[in-house]
RNA sequence: GGAGCGUUCGACUAAGGGUUAGGUCACCUCCCUUUCACGGAGGUAAUACGGGUUCGAAUCCCGUACGCUCUACCA
């Protein structure tokens, strides 16, 4: 029998998360959660110069955004803690000894000026056969030599050492056979002079100890994939070996590449899942979220990035992506991201929800630009009128704050060329009619009965309604836009709608 | 330079030897709408190239081109 589907994210906590980062995340965690699986966050923090503070919890407050809670993780604790690399330090010394041990690593003594000085000095340079025994370590010099840089405490990094005329192969689940020369590939560095361990000993060591059955990583990974077999059969076994998958990256929309934060800012959308502050540089880079995206869309669409399930369907609940997630249908090649796309999933998604519940996350945007909401009820039902007409969360302001306050600004220069006394006087009539409604205590009206009588009035004037409807429309939302004018006379009531005809009337004059 | 990976409309993708190569976004046209959207109906548009294998290839094989990733005591 196997064992229980157990997979991993490991970022490190050096900034915003991407687009990529959390697509590698969606997949690890619908691979999970179909395989009724364990999802774990695991934070490789082991780069003491890169680490950014702030940054783990930003990745744990982006998962909980996106509904991608881990099972396991520093914040959820779980019992193959602790799940920060840099609190597990002693436990990769102990393997990268073994290693010596068994003679598959070596030490080496090389100070980074050496090796600056080599990769200057022999082009395409690679520390392994070809030099190694040109370069400072326990291969090339006498045991008493080392013993003796050992003994007085001499900086020092423990490196693979990769074995000669190979072929190390692995069967990736997404690219299938996959194998290399070991001829080919260099001594990685395993051990750094701090004593924290790279990535490279590190993902082995903690996957075996956290009992990882498959691990998912980007594409980028693939080239130092059999140093990770290697270690796998050095320390713990290829049949303990997870099955590996690297997924597609995700590309820049135009020309070729992967997508980064910078070809975001370049082309005027985001690229992290949420607001980043970088407290380095005191600089927010935008986020979907703050963008105005729906937790819900961005998922769904950063699902479709590489993956489908083989039909024409597009729209996916996170339920319906964990039903129907399955490794075997990602794609090897890597997919251009499409703004306009992405959109698109969030206008669909915008439709789909209850208005109660766009509600509550419009406020916030209504808040940021000093909209007032007296009557919760009422932006609920306006959210329902304009909703269809909104791509992201912060389109409903411009849709939809003339349901609130009075427009600032009215397209006079669409109404003045074709205005005239006869108008005027109609929309005078007009506002007088309302008024003696409103003496006679009617606020408002439906918008049939409303619309009737307005092409009453435009027949007792002698007017044509398709002049008028223009200008009304103009007077009561400031530009040519909007649902119907009179299901927005009906919402903003009577009172309201004679103080904008009378406004722009006086701008008209 | 080397190694690895990849390549279907502009973009995301379907078709796992047999289809007029399908869908979606974007774009265009029309309808609906006395506005803007939404919605509906159409349209433009693709198998990188060259060889095989086969009755038959987008699909299998080989080569070429192009692209990408990696080539750090970063992940």
């Amino acid at each position: 029998m196997d064992a229980k589907v157990r997979v991993r994210f490991a970022p490190s906590p050096t900034g915003g998360l991407h687009l990529g980062g959390v697509r590698t995340v969606l997949f690890n965690y619908l691979f999970a959660k179909h395989n009724n699986g364990e999802f774990i966050l695991r934070i490789e923090d082991t780069d003491q110069t890169r680490f950014v503070s702030g940054a783990e919890q930003y990745i744990q407050d982006t998962l909980a955004w996106c509904g991608l809670v881990p099972d396991e993780s520093p914040l959820h604790g779980g019992p193959y803690g602790p799940y920060r690399q840099s609190e597990r330090k002693a436990m990769y010394k102990e393997y990268a000894d073994k290693l010596i041990e068994q003679g598959n690593a070596y030490y080496a003594f090389d100070t980074p000026e050496d090796l600056d000085a080599k990769r200057k000095e022999i082009p395409n340079f690679q520390y392994s056969l070809t030099h190694r025994m040109g370069m400072k370590n326990s291969l090339s010099l006498s045991k008493e030599v080392v013993d003796e840089l050992l003994k007085n405490n001499t900086p020092y990094v423990i490196r693979i050492k990769v074995p000669e005329n190979e072929e190390v192969s692995l069967e990736d689940v997404i690219r299938g056979h996959v194998s290399f020369d070991t001829n080919m590939v260099d001594d990685k560095v395993l051990l750094k002079a701090d004593g924290m361990p790279t990535y490279h000993l590190a993902v082995v060591v903690d996957d075996h100890l956290m009992k990882i059955t498959h691990a998912f990583r980007g594409e980028e990974w693939l080239p130092s994939a059999p140093v990770h077999v290697l270690l796998w059969k050095y320390l713990f076994g290829l049949d303990k070996m997870p099955k590996w998958a690297h997924l597609p990256l995700i590309l820049k929309p135009d020309g070729n590449g992967k997508l980064s934060k910078r070809d975001g800012e370049r082309l005027g959308f985001p690229v992290f899942a949420m607001d980043w502050f970088d407290p380095n540089t005191n600089n927010t880079t935008i986020g979907f979220k703050e963008r105005g995206f729906l937790p819900e869309a961005f998922v769904n669409l950063l699902a479709m990035l590489g993956w489908n399930d083989g039909t024409d369907k597009e729209m996916y609940t996170m339920d319906e992506l964990i039903a129907g997630f399955s490794l075997d249908r990602v794609h090897k090649g890597g997919a251009k991201f499409d703004y306009e796309k992405a959109k698109w999933f969030n206008a669909e998604w915008i439709k789909k929800m209850d208005n109660d519940k766009l509600a509550g996350l419009v406020q916030p945007f209504f808040d940021k630009e000093g909209i007032e909401v007296h009557d919760p009820a009422y932006l609920v039902k306006v959210i329902g009128l304009v909703k269809e007409r909104c791509h992201l969360l912060p389109d409903f302001i411009t849709q939809s704050s003339f349901y609130f306050k009075a427009p600032t600004e009215i397209d006079t220069s669409s109404i003045a060329p074709k205005w005239d006394a006869k108008k005027s006087d109609f929309f005078k009539a007009l506002a007088k009619i309302y008024s003696s409604k409103i003496a006679s205590g009617i606020i408002t009206e439906p918008a049939v009965e409303l619309e009737a009588a307005f092409k009453e009035l435009v027949a007792k004037h002698e007017l044509k309604a398709g002049e008028l409807m223009l200008p009304f429309r103009i007077m009561l939302v400031g530009s040519k836009f909007g649902p119907g004018v009179f299901e927005i006379v009906e919402a903003i009531a009577l009172k309201n709608t004679i103080e904008r005809i009378e406004y722009s009337l006086q701008l008209l004059s």
